[in-house]
DNA sequence: AGAGGAATGTGACATATGTCAATGGTTTCG
DNA sequence: CGAAACCATTGACATATGTCACATTCCTCT
């Protein structure tokens, strides 16, 4: 299947995983199907697995006052998940969203829990991505310490490409922190004077 | 030796550690101490070791064109560290100053990978300790989507109870993305109408 | 006590962004 | 095809914050 030979060779590429580490998850690896819109948790619900995507895309967002506040997307080759519900085994404060057609690659909690105790490997993966989670959430936040509106927005284009081919401004505002109208300025201004 | 005493407290109420997994620091804990405004690293140097902070206190900073943005602060019973440059062993972007006369225990790049490699619960430790680092930048990421600055200093001193009496306006201003005179006009406006 | 310096407060104004309302374009779907 | 829903753009105005200048308070040192 494809989206299972997907994930096998995005763990495959984890320099210090064996092969015995890895044929752990062989016998569990599973794609599910979400259609656009469909959600992949809603809150009060416990985050009981953690997906890779294969394909599609998906947004993080909880309300506050009724209103959507995204804090951040997930696209292929990422997993999704709300890492604090996920970790806790508590109920999420988020909905996960799918903003396309997408395909994923659950892994349960229990398993994972089951990985990390039964390798000091696999423990370390999971150290390293926790210490990756952290240095990249510590980026974005420095962002909102020194960037104006127009800086964050040239930034998040760096660091997703075609975002905005394939999300609304009006999310992608609401993960910048401002409004969809702010963004559209913002984006014309860039366009009109690019150079300056 | 005090403060000696107090990492060993800090770490024996770590629930899964054993004896066995704290005894290989026994040895190598001691103390070093830093006048206020002495510098524990500074741009271009990596960070050799993570500090127990003791007593005393201080803040993280880089410069962009010259002008100081502070990114944290790290107070009694923390550990203070540039993450980044502490996990790859690479240099720095960042300055680390004692905001108030310090004592610290420092604990060696290389001794902590060596306890990480000799015992999973101690490579579990690392796992949850860089997923909680995790979990709160994530929590600071989301003050800065939905908060002003008034509900961002609110949300300051709920975290940080005393850091008014200790830290000045400009470095704490910093902290939270404004200027110091917004964060003094936003104090004054949250003291006068504190009801509303 | 007095001088000097650091931290903070405040006024005036500029700029960025939020808010609300209206418009026009595009997609979706019966 | 046509209607409805969604999305982006734009204008007008309100508000929050940045910027600069200067006053004031507090602290330290001699």
């Amino acid at each position: 299947m494809k989206g299972v030979e997907q994930i096998k060779a995005w763990m495959e590429s984890v320099p210090f995983l064996t092969k015995e580490d890895l044929d752990l998850f062989e016998p569990f690896l599973s794609v599910t199907t979400f259609a656009e819109k469909q959600l992949l948790l809603s809150e009060g619900e416990i985050c009981r697995e953690i997906c890779f995507v294969t394909s599609g895309l998906f947004r993080i967002y909880y309300l506050s006052d009724g209103k959507e506040i995204n804090t951040g997307f997930f696209f292929e080759n990422e997993f999704v998940v709300d890492y604090e519900s996920f970790i806790n085994q508590k109920p999420s404060r988020f909905y996960i969203e799918a903003l396309e057609d997408s395909v994923v690659i659950p892994l349960p909690h229990d398993l994972l829990m089951h990985a990390y105790n039964t390798s000091k490997n696999r423990e370390r993966f999971g150290r390293m991505k926790a210490e990756e989670v952290a240095r990249m959430t510590a980026e974005r936040v420095e962002s909102f310490l020194f960037m104006d509106g127009k800086a964050r927005s040239l930034w998040l284009v760096k660091e997703r490409p075609n975002i905005f081919e394939r999300v609304s401004l009006y999310h992608i505002a609401s993960c910048l922190g401002m409004e969809r109208e702010s963004l559209s300025r913002i984006r014309k201004a860039i366009v009109t004077r690019k150079g300056r």
